[in-house]
DNA sequence: ATCGTTTGCGCAATCGTTTGCGGTTAAAAA
DNA sequence: TTTTTAACCGCAAACGATTGCGCAAACGAT
């Protein structure tokens, strides 16, 4: 494997210079198409092969982009990486995945390092911690368009690809309570997430309208849960349940073993299938909140390279259908 | 969000030249101490990063390194990314992360992107279609260290982090039938996968040795395995079962239940704490793979910038201890 | 034949850093 | 005082690609 091919060499080879050869590449109007041809033949005999870093020094880009997460766990952020892979790879960008381990210092240093990197756009999900986006606010402005999925805050300024918690969590609930459950558990996780805050009003709301009681258990991470839930299942008989992730979910699956519960959650469609008991959840994609946060990144990167008009943030949301299982 | 500081802009504060500031802020042994700080104080002012991209122009590099995995499900390599992710990191390095879907060409592509970024190693578990590796082998060559892990090839000529994996299937079926068992299931995954086979070795080993019989069950994914096992179990009676995966630990929770049978299993150790039924398990940490790999990974690229000497591939055995659960 | 356009291509600067080499100054040795 | 030798620092050429500008040949029109 002998050094790369340049684009000097080609043009060493064709006995031209080496900018009709950049041009020539990539079918500049300058360049006529025989020469094109030429050029193109002879890139491909000697594997050629671009040096995305070398262009991008000159066009201050870098054909990846950055996908910052608050930790990467088996839940739902596994399908969130592979549809932005998927959407990535089929848009010629590659995918730099960085943990925020929900820590905002530790958010913003990735957020400098996209910036050293020169990455042309940034996905994320915000850590618990973050409340304030003064490290994120100037990146589109800088050319560097951000776009939230998930994890969001209120009147986000970029586009945010979510899925209607409240109602979700609305719906989940009202359907425990349509049927016939009187002492109902509702689970949630971290309360500094905007997601939990929004779900947590969805399934109040639920339960005020049908006049029914409930326990609120909140948990952050999957051990705090299974602690929490095993605890509170020792001292009480929830007849219906309310867990609003994969992750609660998956911490619910032993400590509910042989209860007689009704349970309904939200999900990346999976634990369903592992879990021990029978539920019915909304199936809350990871695979497509990942593609569409993608596409819609890719398209604000296109945007803005061809100058086009810089349209206002949008909401992207994903469609929840109901799914039961068992 | 003014444009972003260049060394060029501290060379101009402070009226000396950008070769010295360079320097400078790598403590090159021509620059004085005072002119150090000097510089790195202005630089602090300034709020400088450099620039990785220009610099791996010059210096062929990239600060990257990238991780090639067959797929991203949520079994095992959420754990092995979180892994490398934290090494990368520590030592200043970015994740590229890639799919190969399980596809010889995709990986090729994938080693072509990673050529085209200049990432400064590769990590690696292979596809279950590649038994040659002419697309890998001339990486080192060219400066690009590559490490296998997880799913690699007999007598692999790079460096790989691994475990024992006949050694954890024999003990592990031999758990089975000390425990008195007689009437065993084997799951296997993908039968091309070199792990696969010596996981059989093994199992096959314990059992010849103890002159037990066992049905011998394959399955590639986690909807065929819970199809097959759904299938077997209505069947069979196995009173022992051995799942050489968490993906098949996890596919076997509701087929399993209610059943009366031991099982063994080789986990990163979160499925068996949702999973329907008790079980022992070898503790695969996906995350200390990661960590290892990675590191070996940095260490190889130092060593190979530093001019040091190329010490032989090495085989790291990660050591597997057995949990019980339940 | 003359002038104005295209068409097709090359020159050279540029992106931000690194680095070999050469030069200057001051301290140390003679 | 002269010479040696460090210690410090700057010049300029890379790295590989992109791109504004200029320029020659070819063409059409007058």
């Amino acid at each position: 494997m002998q050094k790369r091919a340049t684009i000097k060499d080609i043009a060493k080879a064709l006995d031209i210079s080496v900018s009709t050869v950049s041009r020539g590449l990539r079918d500049h109007p300058d360049i006529s198409k025989d020469m094109c041809q030429l050029i193109k033949d002879k890139a491909k005999e000697l594997n050629y092969h671009p040096n995305h870093i070398a262009a991008g020094l000159r066009k201050r880009s870098s054909k990846i982009i950055a996908l910052i997460i608050p930790e990467i766990s088996m839940f739902f952020f596994p399908s969130v990486i592979k549809g932005v892979e998927e959407v990535a790879r089929e848009n010629g960008y590659q995918l730099l995945v960085l943990q925020s381990n929900d820590d905002l210092e530790h958010e913003k240093r990735n957020i400098q390092m996209c910036l050293d990197h020169s990455v042309e756009g940034i996905l994320i999900s915000l850590s618990n911690k973050t409340s304030n986006i003064d490290h994120l606010i100037n990146l589109p402005a800088s050319g560097i368009p951000v776009v939230f999925f998930d994890k969001s805050i209120e009147n986000s300024p970029f586009d945010e690809v979510v899925i209607d918690d409240e109602d979700v969590a609305f719906q989940a609930v009202k359907n425990l309570v349509h049927e016939g459950c009187k002492n109902i558990a509702i689970i949630l996780g971290n309360e500094n997430l905007l997601i939990t805050k929004r779900r947590e009003r969805g399934a109040r709301l639920a339960l005020v309208n049908a006049n029914v009681e409930a326990t609120f258990v909140y948990a952050e991470s999957f051990n705090k849960a299974q602690i929490a839930l095993a605890d509170y299942l020792s001292s009480h008989h929830p007849d219906g349940m309310f867990l609003m992730s994969d992750e609660l979910m998956a911490a619910a699956s032993q400590p509910l073993s042989g209860k007689d519960c009704l349970v309904v959650g939200i999900s990346d469609g999976m634990i369903p299938e592992i879990v021990n008991f029978p539920l019915k959840y909304f199936y809350h994609s990871g695979f497509e909140i990942g593609k569409l946060a993608a596409s819609k990144l890719v398209h604000r990167i296109l945007m803005s390279t061809e100058g086009g008009q810089n349209t206002p943030a949008e909401r992207i949301i994903l469609d929840v259908k109901m799914h039961s299982l068992h």
